[in-house]
RNA sequence: GCGGGUGUAGCUUAAUGGUAAAGCCCCUGCCUUCCAAGCAGGUUACGAGGGUUCGAUUCCCUUCACCCGCUCCA
């Protein structure tokens, strides 16, 4: 039985996991609202990077623990802060769309072979010769002998009428090329103009980058030592799609390791397997991620490195999904941000004040909502053979309600008694008390949050102060004394 | 952004140019000593806007959202 998109979308909106947003008015595309379930369901998956990274940081190569500290910086900052980035301007890839066939190439893409004063041929960068042949031999076109390409960038929008674009068959359909900026846009103030534009931040790490001077003359923190900051952050998505996994608005979670230019390679490898084992422990399957090295073809320009942990989604298998990014991205970023504000971003060794240097850095960026959407994903399970037809494998630790309480019957001392110990158990953990309605709907409706254990209190519980836990999973059942119920559930949920 | 598809209750599905039906879920009560049981009752829907019409959920147009494919994802 395969996990299947539509039914997952179709239980998070049921058990108020996921909604729509804006739903009643119509919804609004690429943004989405968590209901209670899944805002509890993402604040322990947050909770518990926080607490993996800030907190209790892992301990190092050299068997000390690491220091990382925390950051929650403004959602929007100066408008050069994205100039200096890189994400106004630089990075956005001017696309062309084809009039004939509606396809749309990146401009850089496209490489022109001029075979006549008149007739130019767009082709595929990576298009072999012989392809190329072909397609000259489709136009019946002769080509020219030497197949010399031209870079589209390097041809002036005049000359676009002699271009047959890639799989057109008239010529003249390739249209301007346009700028994507996926930076979303406001303004300070009461008034519009460009005076005061600004950008909602892309992603949180540049937070961390213009304050990595604050931090370093505030905590007396030294390299090596990280920056970690959870937020929001938006981008202005061409096309969102599949569910929460790319959406107009999101939450990340990223960390900015800031090193020796000469310690970072090892670095980088230390937190590529940091962090493929942080994912395993709030749940994901071995099975279901995959780990990549990006090729040299795929790196940024400023990357020395960058490490994929992706997981294979329904909508995305056989393939995978981005997750997390643990990139090598040297001194670029302080760099730019020391060249753009004038400020001095030079690192002075404390121990060694001759050795000075801007600090090279390993970011681990995770998706925080598409971790969420892996927790989902990962943990629905099917199971005919039980009442709900489903449940929800998460860990006790990720699950947004830990336990119910449940009395057998609406009558005699057992509401009395659940109540009780609802109270006591609420104190420390999220727990649900369930009254109403046969025990068998009861199981099911914890089975389709994924609740990890039901206590269910009955006459023998009146007789003997017993209670019984029934797992979720197997769905079996043993008694305990109700004064262990709260031991219980510790170790299962911290131990 | 392009092409295709889909929008009726929380879900699954009916019917209809003239008061929109059912099953499941949910809620209340009864009953029930362990997995959506039974009995009685109850709440909830034509995605939105416009047009045609005496009257539109139904026909037409526009729009929005979702799904699939393409494109894209610094």
């Amino acid at each position: 039985m395969t996990k299947d998109m539509k039914d997952i979308v179709a239980l998070c909106k049921r058990r108020g996991f996921i909604f729509q947003a804006s739903e009643i008015y119509g919804g609004i595309n690429g943004f989405w609202d968590y209901g209670p379930l899944g805002t509890e369901l993402k604040n322990n998956l947050r909770d518990a990077w926080w607490r993996d990274m800030v907190i209790t940081p892992p301990i190092g190569p050299d068997g000390t623990p690491l220091e990382i500290v925390g950051l929650d910086s403004a959602i929007i900052q100066n408008p050069n802060v994205w100039v200096s980035s890189g994400h106004v301007g630089g990075f956005t890839d001017p696309m062309v769309d084809c009039q004939e066939t509606k396809k749309r190439y990146r401009e850089d893409h496209l490489h022109v072979i001029k075979a006549s004063d008149d007739e130019w041929v767009a082709v595929h960068e990576e298009a072999e010769d012989s392809e190329i042949e072909k397609r000259f031999k489709k136009l019946n076109i002769k080509h020219a002998e030497d197949l010399e390409r031209t870079p589209l960038t390097d041809i002036a929008l005049s000359d676009y009428s002699k271009i047959y674009a890639p799989d057109a068959k008239e010529k003249g359909t390739l249209l301007e090329p346009k700028a994507f900026n996926l930076m979303f846009e406001t303004y300070i103030g009461a008034t519009q103009s460009d005076d005061n534009k600004a950008y909602l931040r892309g992603e949180t790490a540049q937070g961390i980058f213009i304050n990595y001077k604050n931090v370093l003359d505030s905590t007396r923190v030294r390299v090596p030592f990280g920056i970690a900051q959870i937020g929001k952050a938006f981008r202005n998505e061409v096309n969102p799609r599949n569910f929460i996994f790319r959406s107009r608005e999101f939450e990340q979670m990223e960390m900015e390791w800031f090193c020796d230019p000469e310690d970072a390679p090892q670095w980088f490898e230390f937190w590529k397997e940091e962090r493929q084992r942080w994912w395993k422990s709030v749940g994901l399957k071995d099975k279901d991620m995959i780990f990549r090295e990006h090729g040299q073809d795929e790196l940024v320009f400023y990357s020395q490195g960058t490490f994929d942990i992706e997981y294979q989604f329904p909508f995305t298998a056989p393939g995978y999904g981005e997750l997390e990014g643990v990139a090598y991205r040297t001194n670029y970023d302080l760099t730019q941000h020391q060249e753009g504000s004038k400020t001095k971003m030079e690192y002075i060794d404390p121990m060694d004040p001759k050795n000075r240097y801007i600090p090279h850095v390993i970011e681990p960026a995770a998706g925080l909502t598409r971790g969420v959407l892996a927790l989902l994903c990962d943990a629905y399970t099917v199971d005919e053979n039980r009442p709900s037809g489903v449940f929800l494998d998460f860990t006790p630790a990720m699950a947004p309600k830990k336990a119910a309480i449940l009395p057998l019957t609406a009558k005699g001392e057992h509401p009395e008694i659940a109540t009780k110990l609802y109270l006591e158990l609420r104190k420390h953990y999220a727990i649900d008390l369930d009254i109403k309605q046969n025990i068998g709907k009861r199981y099911a409706r914890q089975d389709e949050i994924g609740t990890p254990y039901c206590f269910t209190i009955d006459d023998d519980t009146v007789a003997n102060g017993t209670v019984t836990v029934r797992e979720r999973n197997t769905m079996a059942q043993e008694r305990i004394h109700i004064d262990k119920v709260l031991d219980y559930l510790r170790e299962k949920i911290d131990g």
